[in-house]
DNA sequence: GTGCGACTGGGACGACTGTCCCACTTCGGC
DNA sequence: GCCGAAGTGGGACAGTCGTCCCAGTCGCAC
């Protein structure tokens, strides 16, 4: 094996627990499996991680610091509010078709960090950075379309969040892309709703 | 201990695991830890069920069919279809707030199923049911309003699904009261979108 | 009461887990 | 070239997991 100094070899680590999560889920991301990922050996990654645990919580800390601006309305003048929102919300359906197995992934997480009191702050890190996504998107969407919000915009991106959640769930069961985008619509049209004429 | 029956030494175990599964969540739900929880010892376990996979199948599917009415509108009638819709879906917040883990391990449930091809129908019957469910009381709703549905309703039913399983979501991640009652507006506003007079 | 099948308890099994140890190799600075 | 520190490999550890076995006990039908 190549030499690489811990650092490198802590990405690498977390890449590979990455793919072993979103192909297996975290019960079976062991420390064997990760390593054999990464193809590693069990030396490695206790000379790169004090612990199985410090390595999912860095794992959170990096695939939630990395998330990209999903829930991006192309931006063609013109269109209503409701329309930008709408598209904006299939942009992220695509993105959860084009990989479901990492917004799977996400959500594991989530529910994992929501089960130990010290790693709660985790999920809630993921869900603010989520609003704060989800936030842009909105001030972008009513300054193109020249509106503003009458909601406080946390508020509005929040609904959001939970909005584009329940549609990430109900999808990764059913697989119903139909259904999907009715989700779509509804959430596009109830979130319209919070803004009026600037 | 007492002699039991297979059959009821089946239910108790069934109810100990969603006791441990609402508790410490699915991974932690072991067959030691089940057998613990109803006082039994391993062999009872394995006297009752072929397998711990068989176990969990089990507590799925009761845990599924036990499923009741949470989102039931109030049927206070002179109201109209958006106030009742977000009456129901704050009782379901209600519900929620009063047994959190109970919902949060329905969620570990349905992902815990959709890990293996095998169990990933467990998923979808578990989301057949919650479709029914909130069709029952979208049809109910709009007949105390007087009013009839313009989209099919097992369409709209599967919208309030996505909405409430959003609201479930964040709020167990944040317990934001009012961002959970921000939602149940929004969903109400826009389901009640999808009916006309009669 | 006797016998047989249903049920129980405790201990054991092999597999797998996270972690650790230690002898070894390689590298950069001198 | 030398040396200490950084990095590596393989094997071992104790603990936990699901499962199994077996000797024993209870209760009911006859």
């Amino acid at each position: 094996m190549a030499r690489i100094p811990a650092s490198e070899r802590r990405a690498a680590l977390i890449e590979a627990a990455l793919r072993v999560v979103s192909r297996r889920g975290i019960a079976q991301a062991t420390t064997r499996a990760i390593v054999a990922e990464a193809g590693m050996s069990l030396a490695s990654f206790h000379y790169a991680f004090d612990s199985r645990d410090e390595l999912i919580d860095e794992l959170i800390i990096t695939v939630v610091a990395r998330e990209q601006q999903a829930v991006i309305p192309d931006l063609s003048p013109g269109q209503s509010l409701r329309e930008l929102l709408e598209s904006g919300i299939l942009g992220y359906f695509e993105h959860l078709k084009a990989d479901p197995e990492h917004e799977q992934a996400m959500l594991e997480l989530t529910q994992y960090a929501l089960r130990s009191p010290e790693r709660h702050p985790l999920a809630r890190a993921q869900y603010a950075r989520y609003a704060e996504l989800a936030e842009r998107s909105l001030e972008l969407a009513a300054s193109v379309a020249d509106v503003a919000w009458r909601v406080p915009v946390p508020e509005v991106a929040r609904t959001l969040v939970a909005f584009t959640d329940g549609l990430t769930l109900t999808w990764l069961v059913d697989r119903d892309d139909d259904a999907a985008r009715a989700v779509a619509q509804a959430a596009a049209d109830a979130l319209s709703r919070m803004a009026g004429p600037r």
